[in-house]
DNA sequence: CACCTCCGTGGTACCGTTTGCACTCATTAT
DNA sequence: ATAATGAGTGCAAACGGTACCACGGAGGTG
């Protein structure tokens, strides 16, 4: 029913490999021949069929996108959106299609991984989280797939493909912007430690501290969890230690904790910073200064890197996107 | 280099056919080559090439999810995440895929679904957008594709599969709610009136005012943009004409627009409600009532019915999914 | 005991493209 | 004029499965 190459082939008056050689625009082909096979593909209004060349060559011009359930990252900020905004823009470029798939946990992400890589439905993947010792990782490296992460795998370094938000300089940015301001006694509130992002947002911290040659105090430092309460809790903590200009926070969660204890205590001349610039940052009173990560950029670089890979391997392995601090009331001077 | 359907069949003393049948475990087979069947496809690790079976079967197992790229609808809350984790939840327990693909206009869109479905051959699609006269839709009826609109598609009534949410029984629930609690003089802003959802919210509206026996004023109705400012506009025309009990809203914008305008107006006891339940309803001040819109069940539904109508002609042709009216102070009595 | 049925299986022709090899026919070198 | 070259194209065999058709043999029937 549908047209295929040969019915363009029967009405081009030439045979099937030819009119194949033409849409592969091969080079031994004459002007001629091509010009009436166009013809005869624009009038049958042929499509090839993207399964059969799968077939044929086998390789599908499809992406796997693996995506995690948990309800944390749905409500948080439009992420995982943007993300997939920006692998949808440049696979359409390079003619790619994506294949997405929320999985809930480590052993369903494996058997997904299986089934789109063996059953040859995809020609790569894309990994949105990453774990430590993830097992998923292991599992691609071991069969030799091709993939790429979106976040720094720590134990693979330079042997896998991975973009990430440049953390270390975010948070650089951000401590450097106070500091320029006048501010000292700078606190740090993390989430976990197991977590890459803190680490590195620590390390961001700690070099801008010592770019300006300001001291590190480790009792300023607090790595707790990744929620509101954790924040407000380190917050008045801190402060039953010593005074503080500023804090810096990991998260716009933290930072809201944060904030409600400097409220509390009436701290309005300190400042605050969070981290991801969720919505409701711009909402606080006053409005918290965070910083924006380009997720779509994340996700067209992390489409890039792998589709260049796949075509032949390049020596980039990786790329880090740098993000943008957004000063608000809550870092600015008070009166 | 991969096993093959020949290798297990090899393995295992029998034809591949016959691996073909254990596969789609067709009835007649023994149980004794099944058996042997399977150990062989045990041991060899083997997993069916999709490709080569979709040419064979004319049938890819995969869906094409059409998204809108509008900037508008990535800011506003999750819905769409929460549509796509409803679709890959039901695709995944009837084994189908998933293909997305982000589109800026009609004419791209267009484009995409020819590829889709002559080319890569989905078996159906998803449309997340609907608008009057869609010529997606037009498109995909006179090529007589399958497919499913999440949205009310007005113009092809039962002709087509489709999923929305329940406007007017959610719109009446609210209002139902408000005169429960003694309100009588109910204003309605909505959006544009080219809007499907503007035109049902109100239905909904003129529905519940029947009911319990109001008057309908057509005054107290007003229809202009999705945004804050409209909803900041119209409330304060509104309150020059007339002394109003209450304000429903068709969208979150709009109500915070309006709060803003009855803040200024001093009318705090006036009650005020959305409608979508964006993050931020809550955090207002006072925080205001919504109406949550299913979002996941939404794609959940949507994808069933289209993997149910791919299989065989169903008389099921679309579903409405009740939505959850929030309650929060906006529209409670104030002491 | 010949015949029919039906179960379980193998043979084979596809599904729509790609691609290495071989062939034809001009063109150029000798 | 003849051989060598090479551009342009056709043939046929894959790619990995599926499914129709046919066939051998076991069991039942008259």
């Amino acid at each position: 029913m549908p047209t295929t190459i040969k019915d363009v082939a029967k009405m081009a008056g030439v045979s099937p490999s030819t009119v194949s050689r033409v849409i592969g625009n091969h080079p031994k082909i004459s002007q001629a021949t091509k010009d009436r096979v166009a013809e005869a593909m624009e009038t049958l209004q042929y499509r090839p069929n993207a399964i059969a060349r799968s077939l044929a060559n086998k390789t599908t011009k499809t992406l796997g996108l693996l995506l995690p359930n948990s309800d944390e990252d749905l409500l948080q900020n439009p992420f995982y959106v943007q993300v997939m905004r920006g692998i949808s823009r440049y696979a359409q470029k390079a003619g790619y299609y994506i294949l997405y798939s929320y999985t809930d946990h480590e052993e369903q992400e494996i058997k997904m991984l299986d089934e789109l890589l063996h059953s040859k439905w995809v020609d790569g993947v894309i990994l949105t989280t990453i774990r430590e010792n993830d097992r998923c990782v292991e599992f691609l490296r071991a069969n030799q797939h091709h993939f790429v992460v979106i976040g720094t795998p720590e134990e693979h370094g330079d042997e896998i493909l991975w973009v990430d938000n440049n953390n270390i300089n975010a948070m650089y940015e951000v401590v450097a912007s106070l500091v320029e301001k006048g501010h000292k006694r700078i606190a740090f509130i993390g989430g976990p430690h197991e977590f890459a992002v803190t680490r590195y947002r620590l390390r961001g911290y700690q070099k801008a501290l010592k770019h300006y040659g300001i001291p590190f105090q480790p009792e300023w430092v607090v790595e707790r969890d990744y929620t509101e309460k954790a924040g407000y809790e380190v917050a008045k903590e801190l402060f039953e230690r010593a005074e503080l200009d500023a804090i810096v926070t990991t998260d716009d969660l933290i930072a809201f904790g944060a904030q409600k204890a400097l409220l509390e205590l009436g701290k309005n001349e300190v400042a605050l910073t969070g981290f991801n610039n969720t919505i409701l940052a711009e909402y606080k009173t006053p409005p918290i200064s965070s910083v924006d990560i380009k997720a779509e950029a994340l996700g067209y670089e992390a489409a890039k890197l792998l589709i260049t890979n796949l075509k032949e391997k390049s020596d980039v392995t990786h790329c880090l996107i740098d993000a943008e601090f957004i000063e608000r009331e809550s870092s600015c001077i008070k009166e």
